[in-house]
DNA sequence: GAGTTTGAAACT
DNA sequence: CAGTTTCAAACTC
């Protein structure tokens, strides 16, 4: 059964393969050839996955990709060329490589243990699963020439082995079908779970299951990964969360031993340990980790399945599957990273270790701040997998992640803490959330969809925040090795530099517990790179922290909403303006710049990259992105150049367009592919979301990206942060806006979406308006689905409160 | 790295 | 709601 699937998946894949969004994607991420397999789930996963996932992926699957290829080098020893690669992975960095060689191991460990062992005739058959993905990916019967050239565009430096992997796998269609049936095997595995929770799937469970939803990011993806990628995605994606959280916890790798299901864990295990072994592990842990995700991979699968029937066709199947495997590992990868990112962001620097140390990392980070904080991104520990792995969608976000922290650290070292704060913090996903969304719930029932869509949103914003650090760190070390491509090496290395330097506060007198404090106003905890003072922003004081949230919210419930809000409005015009993407989105009280002229970093208009609106009260606004007056983007493309060299912007802002401008002619060629603006806009969220085409991831990762945009923000400096600006000007608004409606859900998407704040309170951009959302409608409607939890969370939940904002 | 500038956040 | 103060980031040197 998986097979058919499997091919339906993937044609979708092909498409986008095809598709200049997909070449652009690839281009984007050197590694991306080796993507290709997974983006099928990418895109399903995506549908369902929270947005952060989905933002992540793009910035994340490069360097996924970059490590499938790898693997798959590394993985194919028989053939020099990956030997050779492997040599170069690990003289670049051993630690890097090892984790590299233990993703792409993991996954093929896995499907190799499963699938290979029995099909494979050769000794090879490790190497030959890998393979069998990588090339079925690449398009291992078929040689398509698009997908190996997107390969070598992306992987230069590697085309030339990936060419030879192409043109072995295609000599190896076998061992590609052998790698489908493990893969429909491990989706059997996986599916069991997911059935029964798909099945069982009741609102309410979904709802009780928040995390799972929100987790679904991460895990849906993984799920999807998973049964999309064969197996092995899933276990790479699913250990992904429980190796980020469980890495740090010895007894992770004892259930994983014990069980033999999940190839999940194995990742992690595989990264923390070396590979083969992994792969065994994996399964154990899955179970349960996997059951919170199943629900997520299944919902996703369903979708996926359907699209991809749809859309695919024998034919493409292969591609499809290609490309789905590639996207799917991509979205682990991504997914991965993001706990990594995380727990890269509690230890930023220290975690690039970590990524060779997964799971030793994670424990052994936590420092004085940084391991409350680090020890909040491993919050999971082994036995609260599940409970944490329902949660971990939630858990993505920064709350979460910082209770997660502190759970972590309590949950890890003290179980009986995870089981009591599980209200708030129950697992270190979903405390965030809760502990954040719910306990803020001040906000209200209502309001919860939309703390959680902030949650969420902040989540994504970490994430791509610890992404972007850990990207860069990764990336540099990824990239690098991947691509090889000296100046994205450099820049990388730079924007990681950048982005450990510039992260986090530096409070001396707020305690940051105020909104003066970035991390808390990002709803996150304090980590090491920060160097505030006296800080009660972490998960010790948890309690704390939720209190004044709570006060501040309810002196101003948007306090803690994205700062930038991209207008529904925006979205219709897509096609056009791609450019004008900054003047979409607005700040969502305006600024009140006197003296800046709009022109730095004072300004938060444009620190979000985003133009002026008539709600800010600025004086000799001369934003780039968009002047009060009216003048926007337009001639924002021409006065960034121009003013972009000028000032201070020099950096940032020269950066910044470059950025943008990319970005934008980016979004420009996938608009045409993808029907939604956010997808054009967002490069790398197009490719996610869109690789499927698919409306619906469209508004996940609007959301994904709404989140990241407010990252970004934060991170500015950070040519991550700059993309993020961008990024954040597309999706920003939508989520926002979107979540909210989509939460107060009752907002029928379909009908009024009203497209603008959820609460009028909320986000009262008053130039959004509403809207025109339609196109994001497609979007929202995909959310909904995605996130049905929610909306009935909310309405569950409290409505008591309603926040003063909305829920109507 | 210290000091200054800036504008948001907080307070009155 | 307006004015003032506090605060920390952004920026400059």
């Amino acid at each position: 059964m998986d097979t058919p699937e499997k091919y339906q998946i993937a044609t979708p894949i092909s498409k986008y393969e095809d598709s200049p969004v997909f070449n652009y994607i690839n281009s984007l991420s050197p590694i991306k050839p080796v993507k290709s397999i997974p983006t099928d789930q990418t895109f399903s996963s995506l549908s369902f996955a929270s947005p952060s996932s989905v933002f992540t992926s793009p910035h994340i699957n490069p360097q996924r990709e970059s490590r499938f290829l790898r693997r798959h080098q590394f993985t194919d020893p028989s053939k020099p060329e990956f030997s050779r690669r492997d040599n170069d992975e690990n003289t670049s960095e051993g630690v890097l490589d090892a984790v590299h060689q233990l993703d792409y191991l993991d996954p093929g460990r896995s499907d190799v243990g499963i699938t290979i062992d029995p099909s494979n005739k050769d000794p090879k058959s490790d190497s030959g699963l890998p393979q069998s993905l990588k090339y079925d990916c690449t398009s291992p019967e078929d040689n398509r020439i698009p997908n190996d050239e997107i390969e070598t565009e992306t992987v230069p430096e590697v085309a030339g082995r990936p060419a030879s992997h192409v043109h072995f796998v295609q000599g190896v269609s076998k061992e590609r079908r052998q790698s489908f049936e493990i893969e429909t095997e491990l989706r059997g595995i996986c599916q069991i779970g997911e059935s029964e929770e798909a099945a069982g799937c009741d609102w309410g469970k979904l709802i009780s299951d928040d995390t799972d939803p929100l987790i679904f990011d991460s895990s849906i993806s993984k799920a999807h990964s998973e049964v999309q990628n064969h197996k092995t995605v899933d276990p790479g994606t699913y250990s992904f969360i429980a190796t980020v959280l469980q890495l740090p916890h010895d007894e992770i790798d004892d259930l994983q031993k014990s069980q033999s299901i999940g190839s999940v864990d194995s990742y992690e295990q595989c990264e923390t340990e070396e590979t083969v072994t992994k792969s065994r592990d994996v399964g154990e842990i899955k179970e349960t980790d996997q059951t919170p995700a199943v629900p997520s991979s299944t919902l996703l699968d369903k979708l996926v399945v359907s699209d991809s029937r749809a859309e695919v066709d024998d034919k493409k199947g292969k591609k499809c599957m290609q490309s789905s495997c590639k996207l799917g590992s991509q979205q682990q990868l991504s997914i991965r990273r993001r706990c990594l990112l995380y727990e890269m962001t509690g230890a930023h620097k220290k975690k690039l270790v970590y990524n060779s140390d997964s799971g030793s990392s994670a424990s052994s980070q936590s420092d004085g701040k940084g391991s409350s904080d680090e020890k909040q991104f491993m919050p999971f520990k082994p036995g609260n997998i599940h409970s944490s792995s329902m949660l971990p969608g939630i858990g993505l976000h920064l709350n979460a992640l910082a209770t997660t922290a502190e759970d972590g650290n309590k949950v890890v070292k003290h179980e009986p803490l995870a089981s009591e704060r599980k209200p708030m913090s129950m697992s270190r996903s979903i405390p965030s959330l809760n502990s954040m969304a719910l306990a803020q719930t001040p906000l209200n029932k209502s309001l919860t969809p939309n703390l959680l869509e902030m949650d969420l949103v902040r989540f994504d914003s970490e994430v791509q925040a610890t992404e972007d650090a850990s990207q860069t760190s990764d990336f540099g070390v990824s990239e690098e090795f991947n691509h090889g491509s000296p100046k994205r090496k450099r820049r990388r290395s730079e924007q990681a530099a950048e982005n450990e330097a510039c992260k986090r506060c530096n409070c001396k007198k707020s305690k940051c517990l105020k909104l003066y404090c970035e991390c808390f106003a990002a709803g996150l905890y304090c980590v090491e790179p920060c160097s505030c003072q006296d800080c009660f922003n972490k998960p010790v004081h948890e309690d704390t922290v939720l209190q004044t949230r709570k006060q501040i919210e309810s002196r101003n419930p948007l306090a803690f909403a994205p700062k930038v809000i991209r207008s529904s409005d925006y979205v219709p015009e897509f096609g056009d303006e791609s450019n004008k993407t900054p003047a979409s989105a607005r700040h969502k009280r305006g600024c009140n710049c006197k003296k800046s002229s709009c022109l730095k970093k004072y300004c938060e208009c444009f620190q979000g990259g985003v133009g002026c609106s008539i709600s800010c009260r600025c004086e000799g606004c001369k934003n780039t992105f968009g002047r009060k007056d009216g003048t926007e983007e337009a001639e924002l493309d021409e006065e960034e150049t121009e003013e972009t060299c000028d000032k201070n912007s020099l950096d940032t802002s020269s950066e910044y367009d470059v950025v943008l401008r990319g970005e934008e002619e980016h979004s420009d060629l996938v608009a045409p592919v993808t029907p939604s603006s956010e997808i054009s806009r967002p490069l790398v969220q197009l490719p996610f979301t869109f690789g499927g085409g698919k409306p619906p991831q469209s508004s996940l990762l609007s959301v994904g990206s709404s989140s990241q945009m407010y990252t970004s923000q934060k991170f500015g400096p950070s040519g991550f942060i700059c993309r993020l600006p961008k990024f954040e000007k597309h999706l920003e608004m939508i989520p926002e806006d979107e979540t909210p409606e989509i939460l107060q859900g009752d907002c029928t998407l379909a009908g009024g979406v009203k497209s603008t704040s959820p609460n009028s309170k909320r986000v009262s951009p008053p130039h959004h308006k509403i809207g025109s959302t339609r196109a994001w409608r497609s979007g929202r409607k995909l959310i909904l689905r995605s996130i049905p939890s929610f909306p009935s969370l909310n309405p569950c939940q409290e409505s008591s409160d309603r926040s003063p904002g909305k829920t109507q």
